[in-house]
DNA sequence: GGTAGACCTGGACGC
DNA sequence: GCGTCCAGGTCTACC
């Protein structure tokens, strides 16, 4: 079965999936560069299954399998739709960033959206994952996640579903430092886990919630194993630009951009990126850095 | 509010 | 093969 999905143009797959890593996060899957990739999910009747997705003209074309309910091709097109941000307007961020040099091929290439997964619960735990580690190991990191936790997929076993809370809640600290290999991280994963399954932390709202940014920055840094990085990174997820996901890397460009390589602090690349505003997340993620 | 040290893993390197 | 060093953000204790 295929579900045809339209996107607000301007649109084209592969930017949005090769915004950040995601797309070599499991359960994601991709073959080339085309943009084309495939997704293993875990609906919320229980079943598990893969989806394949690739570009149409006006959007994208998800193929599924045949047996899935009304309900469940619903859910899955929610979950697309959120996950490649089809209905977002970027009009307004592409009319500032005409002015900019080093912005001027977002609009061009069709920058801006940026791939989530179908949950935050499941984007906060790839954001930890991602924290004061190197990329190689968040992936395995990661997968371990997947592989251990997750639903398998009845025509390939091998490949899993990303746990959902509960899956997740029933493991020990123990096991998630041992086996799976998240180290300190373990503690974090599990009381997050605990925390949305028990319902008293509902993650899935935030992605409609009317606070200000500083307000849900503040709630998302409530969450143990997110910082100002993370955090930020998560708004950036959450269609909120006003924050900057500050790392090592960030540090080292703005210096080589700016600061003729000198050591540099958190707040000149606060100060870099303050002039784009609402935008500013959005100005630096797709920066032309000169010497990257 | 700012700072120092601990947390943990795996890769790189030297022996 | 073994030991040491290092990179990477966040948390906690302390000032």
């Amino acid at each position: 079965m295929k579900i045809f999905l339209e996107a607000h143009p301007p649109f084209s797959l592969a930017p949005v999936v090769w915004s950040h890593g995601w797309a070599q996060l499991a359960p994601f899957a991709t073959e080339d560069r085309s943009g084309k990739f495939s997704y293993v999910f875990h609906l919320s009747s229980g079943k598990t299954g893969e989806m394949t997705i690739h570009e149409i003209e006006s959007g994208v074309s998800v193929e599924v399998d045949d047996s899935l309910s009304q309900s469940e091709v619903w859910e899955i097109s929610q979950n697309v739709k959120w996950m490649l941000g089809l209905d977002q307007d970027l009009s307004e961020f592409y009319l500032a960033a005409r002015n900019e040099p080093s912005l001027a091929h977002v609009e061009e290439r069709r920058q801006g959206r940026i791939l989530r997964s179908p949950t935050l619960f499941e984007d906060v735990i790839k954001t930890i994952l991602t924290t004061n580690t190197l990329w190689a190991a968040t992936i395995r990191m990661n997968k371990n996640v997947v592989d251990q936790f997750g639903s398998a997929l009845a025509k390939d076993p091998s490949r899993h579903a990303f746990p959902n809370p509960e899956q997740l809640a029933m493991t020990s600290i123990e096991i998630l430092r041992s086996s799976t290999r998240l180290g300190y991280r373990a503690p974090y994963i599990l009381e997050l886990a605990k925390r949305v399954a028990s319902g008293d932390l509902d993650l899935e709202a935030y992605k409609t919630t009317d606070l200000p940014t500083p307000e849900l920055r503040k709630h998302l840094l409530g969450i143990k194993g997110v910082g100002s990085y993370a955090a930020a990174n998560l708004l950036m997820i959450l269609g909120r630009y006003d924050y900057l996901p500050v790392d090592s890397w960030a540090m080292r460009m703005v210096s080589q951009e700016w600061y003729q390589g000198e050591p540099i602090g958190r707040a000149e690349v606060e100060n870099a990126f303050e002039r784009w505003g609402k935008w500013k997340g959005l100005a630096y993620w797709f920066w032309n850095w000169s010497s990257n």
